[in-house]
DNA sequence: AAAGGGACCTGGCTGC
DNA sequence: TGCAGCCAGGTCCCTT
């Protein structure tokens, strides 16, 4: 559920709250929550003690850096995580789905709340970044969390490589959807925004990479870049009570949106009716008539 | 080696 | 009313 810009609005939540707090207590609350750590919920109470010394993120992966950032606590949303916020003692609204707790020495309480189970927390080493920049948004340290170094840098870090990226994308034998989606490739992009990205651009989502002009490839990126920046800018994009921030409030990105979730509805800038369809085990939404399909395809 | 398909979850909605 | 079937913001692992 969540792709950059609601989990970018989770970071800049989460490090007002707990930067420069140590943490005085973890409570793992279901096992599932901390399946990919050696050891398991036990684990966790290395945390305690420990300075939250930045909050950073890569596409939609968030950490918090301990100390001196040789460690990690990795968070992932996956399809319906959250963190909340809580007045110390206060259990959060949705109870059935609370995976953890964490307060910290001032008496704030982080959950961790999860439906979809889809999610997870880590507890990780950092590796050196391969370029010796910061290791993502929020950062200043050249590390990340060993388990999210094959994480590409998102459209919106500063020490993105936009050539590099439209370079290897059209590298890749496969169509322009997918490629946005490969988190290996560029972080960040999920199923909504790559979708209003491509409405935006006019580019149809099954176009090859190959074939698509640099320049066309450079666009999609760039409309991307600014639908996501829009989107974090009115607090993200919230169907339901699964996305909120950390206070609990929903974006009002929905709103906003051209093509995802419209099948049906005119395109904004022509009246043709939205189409959707089935790809890659998911739908995508978009204009017949702006986006134009591709006629055929190799391989 | 890289690309594509299915698995992993819970719950809400639709239509029979 | 009940429930089967489909759908949902993501990533990872396996097969080809």
């Amino acid at each position: 559920m969540p792709e950059l810009p609601e989990v970018e609005v989770v970071r800049l939540g989460l490090q007002g709250a707990v930067v420069g707090r140590v943490v005085s207590d973890v409570e793992i609350l279901h096992p599932r929550a901390v399946r990919r750590t050696a050891g398991g919920a036990a684990a966790f109470d290395a945390l305690v003690g420990r300075e939250v010394s930045a909050v950073a993120r890569r596409g939609k992966f968030l950490w918090l850096l301990l100390d001196d950032g040789s460690n990690a606590l990795l968070a992932h949303l996956g399809m319906s995580g959250q963190f909340l916020a809580q007045e110390p003692g206060r259990v959060p609204e949705p109870g059935p789905h609370l995976r953890a707790r964490l307060a910290t020495d001032d008496g704030a309480e982080i959950w961790f709340v999860d439906q979809r189970t889809f999610g997870y927390l880590d507890l990780v080493a950092t590796t050196p970044t391969a370029d010796g920049r910061p290791g993502g948004v929020g950062s200043v340290l050249p590390v990340v969390p060993g388990t999210a170094a094959h994480i590409a840098r998102d459209l919106l870090d500063p020490d993105l490589d936009m050539d590099v990226l439209v370079r290897s994308t059209r590298r890749k034998r496969t169509e322009i959807k997918r490629a946005m989606l490969d988190q290996s490739l560029v972080s960040g992009i999920g199923n909504i925004y790559a979708d209003e990205a491509l409405w935006r651009a006019k580019v149809h989502g099954r176009r090859s990479t190959e074939a698509l002009p640099a320049a066309t490839v450079r666009e999609v990126y760039a409309a991307a870049r600014d639908v996501m920046l829009e989107a974090l800018a009115a607090g993200g994009t919230s169907f339901d009570a699964l996305y909120v921030n950390v206070s609990g409030t929903p974006g009002y990105f929905a709103r906003s949106l051209n093509a995802y979730g419209l099948a049906g509805e005119p395109c904004a800038r022509c009246g043709t009716p939205i189409v959707r369809e089935s790809f890659m085990n998911r739908s995508s939404h978009y204009c017949p008539a702006c986006q134009r399909r591709p006629r055929a395809r190799r391989r």
